[in-house]
DNA sequence: CGCCTTCCATACGCCACCGTATGTTCCATC
DNA sequence: GATGGAACATACGGTGGCGTATGGAAGGCG
């Protein structure tokens, strides 16, 4: 019995607390519960809660942004990229979860801190692809900060109210793809 | 001293919580501190807090979503109560702290059940406008949904993390509208 | 083998919020 | 001006999570 907790099978059910039951779900004693221990480890490996939800941020601020980048970046330069991100973003209706929570928490300023972050790398990269297909940068930006706000808002429609999405997938990932690739004026 | 109170009283300090502190904020006890008085009154006005909790929600419900409907249906058809709604919507970056509350609450049916209907009356309504401007029926649901899930990453964004948002409100405005009414295909 | 560090369990006090039970005040009404 | 109900206050027990203190097992290492 009593198999060894590391830092690492901490963070790793803290990040399934947070998908599932938000922020106020990474708490010591039930993920203690789950993992089958007590509070005496946790307390081992992180100083409070909140260091334990750092940790958990940080993991998720690694994991969650670059594997995305790093799948798009293997199209060619262009539009292939950016109909690659809306696919890849508007599939995988649990893939989202953990940011929803975030984006929502009752400012924790540990969480607006790393949200903050994030939000600016993708945003980022995003008005870079934008640049690719030769929008000026300030439309670049724009339009980037107009998808990712489509992406955000459709993440939280499929968790929060699914009936209203439509149905046929294809023809939606479609629409979207055109409205939001289209040149400015 | 000890001014009476009523259920509106209640349900609006709720309101306000809700929009500070989210789902959570929404207790009983706290409550009745911020309005000086007890526990007595609000189990005397509500069975319990889920009680106040829904009662809050249905307020919510009324006075969030027509109140701008009747402010977008003073304009003319057309493309002119589109821009209308999007302005209002991009604008008054604390109006819209309630419903990212409710949409990132860790799934409390009650909450659940009254964001589905507010969010099918509104997307519904929006896909009316579209109509208006000559999509047809399942281009005009798609716009709407896609229109809808903008409005609330927007939303998230100007909370959760307003410096990636753009300064110039101006051009952004005018590049939402422009990307998110032009025709289909 | 013995020892020391690492990792964890147990047990405790604390706080915030829930819900209930019962006492208390105000006001209308006859 | 006594009485009954409406609208509270007060006091209590219960629950769940935080953080601390201290004791104990388990493995490397001499």
């Amino acid at each position: 019995m009593a198999v060894r907790l590391t830092r690492s099978d901490w963070t790793a059910a803290a990040l399934v607390a947070l998908a599932e039951g938000g922020v106020g779900a990474v708490a010591i004693e039930p993920l203690a519960a789950r993992l089958g221990a007590t509070k005496g480890s946790a307390y081992w490996h992180f100083a409070n809660r909140e260091a334990l939800l750092r940790a958990t941020l940080e993991r998720w601020e690694q994991e969650s942004t670059e594997s995305v980048i790093r799948q798009v970046e293997a199209q060619p330069e262009g539009h292939a990229r950016l109909r690659a991100l809306f696919e890849s973003v508007l599939d995988h209706p649990t893939a989202h979860l953990a940011e929803l929570a975030l984006l929502s928490a009752p400012a924790e300023p540990v969480v607006t801190e790393i949200v903050n972050r994030v939000t600016e790398r993708r945003i980022g990269y995003l008005a870079g692809l934008y640049g690719q297909i030769g929008f000026g940068r300030p439309e670049a930006r724009r339009r980037a900060v107009l998808a990712y706000a489509a992406y955000l808002g459709n993440a939280q429609l499929r968790r929060a109210a699914p009936k209203s999405l439509p149905t046929a997938r294809r023809p939606y990932v479609e629409d979207v793809v055109h409205a939001l690739t289209r040149p400015p004026r």
